[in-house]
DNA sequence: ATTGACAGATTGTCTGATAATCTGCTTATT
DNA sequence: AATAAGCAGATTATCAGACAATCTGTCAAT
């Protein structure tokens, strides 16, 4: 038998968690975009499951954040303003500066072996252009990286405003010039937890995202002078 | 009309809602216990609502980390492991300090004489021993430095995280002389907002809660000598 | 232009039913 | 005696149907 993967599929254990990946998914590929209107019965036509699932799988995603909910009025998907956004941006700064300095003092080697395989594949698959590529090596590099902090709660929150970045709909990533800076900024966290210099890595995480947060919010301000009422 | 409150008691929006907070109540009274099964069928009876608004409720919870459900087994109020508490504690200090830097240094001057106001309930009510009101004063105290620090995750996050310290069934401030310092270091916390000193207002938040974190973690670690397996 | 009433749509909640799954106990097997 | 197999009871997961409460937009009346 080798080491062969022994998870059997586990049909994602129950329906309801099923629907929740759906629904996550759908608001971050921009299938539903920010402000629409999620009907009830309609959620339950598409996905083919009953009320209860969808209910219970609508108040999971609205404490995470991604829908908002209004009584009798049923769930939205979440809108950010400018200044939230700043906000959100500032907390993942905070944040992942943190699971950078805990990873390069504390991580194990095993780790960091991973997170820098990560970052290769990052890079190679910014070299190639390839956008679901992309998407799947930051994913993953992201995911190293909340492992490596080893806290609980940090992940737990770092993934909830990753899921969140999704409702401004617009990848920095996007922005020309921005993906090249993107990799090497990434290279020097990776680096610096190498290293095993906490403070080398947290500054290189604080830069990344605050890079990244100077372009998505240049561009909010200024595709939001338009409709901003 | 004057400034007269126009709000009407809008009797909790919905059902379940008002579960939600029951639940939340019971658990952070300790009339729920870590590690505690909650049953369905009982909730209902005692709680006298229907299945539905009780499952919703639950998914609530679950997200916010009170309690934990296993797929066909049902929901058991959540347990933190000594390590997660010491986890707990670290991002606490982090985004406290956060919180308080930037009300420091963002503040409204209303915001700042509402803390005081806090600060000194809070005085008050500890010199008189008053359970209850001293419970009250500090939830004052903490939702005012988040609202204080005009970051909309922040104050998501660290309600989270307040909630869960309840998990612990522990109060710090039940500890001998523990109540006493405690009043002093958020005096000390307000002064340094009040002085606009962003970077003392920071440490000052920091130290608070270290502190806060030495005493818990002492006394799991005694507590749990006798039944770690 | 504002107010008020009405109809349609959708949510909030309850109840009952069924299948799936977990748990513990009894029984059979080696 | 230890392990495996199997069975019964308990509880959850999910669906379907029903009804009240509430929101929204429209149209008439002032």
């Amino acid at each position: 038998m080798g080491d062969m993967d022994l998870q059997i599929a586990r049909q994602s254990a129950t329906l309801r968690t099923q629907v929740e990946d759906k629904l996550r998914q759908a608001i971050s590929s921009g299938r539903f975009k920010p402000g629409q209107r999620l009907v009830e019965r309609e959620l339950c036509e598409s996905i083919g499951v009953g009320r209860t699932s969808i209910r219970e799988a609508l108040r999971q995603l609205e404490a995470e954040g991604l829908i908002t909910s209004y009584p009798h009025r049923g769930p939205v998907v979440s809108t950010i303003t400018y200044e939230e956004a700043a906000q959100l941006y500032s907390v993942r700064a905070l944040l992942e500066s943190y699971a950078g300095k805990e990873f390069a003092e504390n991580g194990t080697a095993q780790d960091i072996h991973t997170l820098n395989e990560a970052v290769a594949e990052f890079a190679e698959a910014a070299a190639n252009g390839a956008g679901s590529r992309l998407i799947k090596a930051k994913t993953a590099f992201y995911d190293c990286l909340m492992q490596g902090s080893g806290n609980v709660f940090v992940k737990q929150m770092l993934t909830s405003l990753h899921n969140r970045v999704t409702l401004l709909r617009m990848t920095s990533m996007t922005q020309p010039g921005r993906l090249n800076h993107s990799v090497e900024e990434i290279k020097e966290i990776a680096a610096a937890i190498t290293d095993r210099n906490g403070a080398k890595a947290a500054a290189a995480c604080k830069y990344h995202i605050d890079m990244a947060a100077k372009v998505a919010l240049d561009y909010l301000r200024k595709t939001s002078e338009n409709d901003g009422d």
